[in-house]
DNA sequence: TAGTATTTGTCCGTATGTATT
DNA sequence: TAATACATACGGACAAATACT
């Protein structure tokens, strides 16, 4: 266990609040789970009650924690509020959100499709495809990684525009897709693979939402079909019926 | 290792084909994993390789597993569509999807809410709720484990009523609610506590589908606030936009 | 329904260290 | 050096909400 020192320039809640904040962010604890009372965490650190106080107070500002009087503090549910809608958009979603998004093309392809994927475009298995793998960050957080497929047919060179772009919404735009929507949306609960979990930097035990969707233009011909792998710890899906 | 017998009366490929599907029902072979070759298993089990395929085309046969010419054989993902929609009825999903449901009440309770569960039936914390806990089977498989909060004084003795009917829908149709629909659902992946491990009878290793969701009449008033885990591993849940 | 223990929230005051003027 | 202001740390008392019996 981490200690605190005394007279070294650092603020005693200061130096407590660190070591919380770190354990919540190392997952050591975990989201929702009750904190020691402030008397407890007093005699372990051995400072007073009310400078625990002070140092979740901190805890509580930076959103990592939550107290709830009579029952205790809780680490604070990060939960992202991901909207499904007909008429999702990553980009949007993430504005609305008020984050600072980041996102990243790890991959680009030029390939033929597997069969499932042929499939949901509606195309032959001898039409090409772009496949477009990006990870996506909010306030630092990887949020989702995901692997979208095009037909390349009708896009040609749509990688190099949406590296440019980095919004679906803006590159099929560019194409003369004014407006798209979700045909078609499936929601899972998986465990990450050994290649996942390294990208999304997470440990292959926390689970994720797996979600299948396809995106279809106005006229219902699909553009995209992609797989967007959600962090199971910090993004929860809002469903939303939208008229 | 389970070994197999001759001479007792059932066919080694009968023995074999029970085995194998014993360690996918109990997940030790996972979802979409690949089986060993028929070449391999037949060394295991010390048989023939054609008493191997006798095996595997009857797991086929109970669309346990599915073989791709070339490949291999795999564990069928055995998904079962939940539709998720405005008007989303667990006993009419169940018999869209054409299975035997199996829904047993767990528990009843009358009792004061959790905050966030007066706040989201927009009670007061000293208004009293009907909690019920319900395990529902599909085929056999535990598909989810839900518990709901009904407001007591709207509906009184409802779990009585809901113990006989096994329908949420007809037993709110008794009080005069003769329709619903969604007001908020949320989902998200988590890993099951251990209590809810017991319960679903699965590894806490597995990941749950975790969907929150307020069912308010046409009024808007919340008739309904329930928190359904779904297994991960055999429910994958259908977003539908409905007009 | 009532009573008790636990936990957080708020208020009082006191002492000490640090930076500024 | 002295005076001042401010943040830090501690101690105690009580209120409010909650949990449990």
């Amino acid at each position: 266990m981490s200690e605190i020192e005394r007279g070294r320039g650092v603020a005693l809640w200061s130096q407590i609040s660190g070591i919380l904040a770190s354990d919540i962010l190392k997952g050591q604890l975990r989201q929702g789970e009750q904190l020691p009372s402030a008397q407890e965490l007093a005699m372990r650190f051995n400072v007073n009650r009310h400078t625990v106080r002070r140092a979740i107070a901190a805890l509580e500002q930076r959103n990592l924690v939550r107290t709830e009087q009579g029952r205790g503090t809780f680490v604070q549910e990060q939960t992202l509020d991901y909207v499904i809608s007909r008429r999702t958009r990553f980009t949007q979603n993430m504005r609305n959100l008020n984050v600072d998004a980041d996102i990243r093309v790890l991959e680009e392809a030029h390939e033929l499709p597997p069969p499932p994927v042929a499939r949901a475009l509606g195309l032959d298995r001898n039409e090409y495809v772009y496949r477009v793998e990006t990870l996506d960050r909010a306030d630092g957080h990887i949020i989702d990684y995901s692997t979208s497929y095009f037909p390349a047919a009708r896009f040609p060179d749509l990688p190099a525009l949406y590296r440019r772009l980095l919004s679906v919404t803006r590159t099929l735009a560019e194409f003369g897709v004014a407006d798209y929507e979700r045909k078609h949306t499936r929601v899972s609960a998986r465990l990450p693979d050994a290649t996942t979990a390294r990208v999304m930097q997470q440990q292959t035990s926390r689970p994720l939402l797996y979600v299948e969707s396809i995106n279809a233009d106005t006229r219902g011909v699909p553009v995209q079909y992609g797989i967007t792998r959600f962090s199971g710890d910090w993004v929860q899906l809002v469903l939303m019926a939208d008229h």
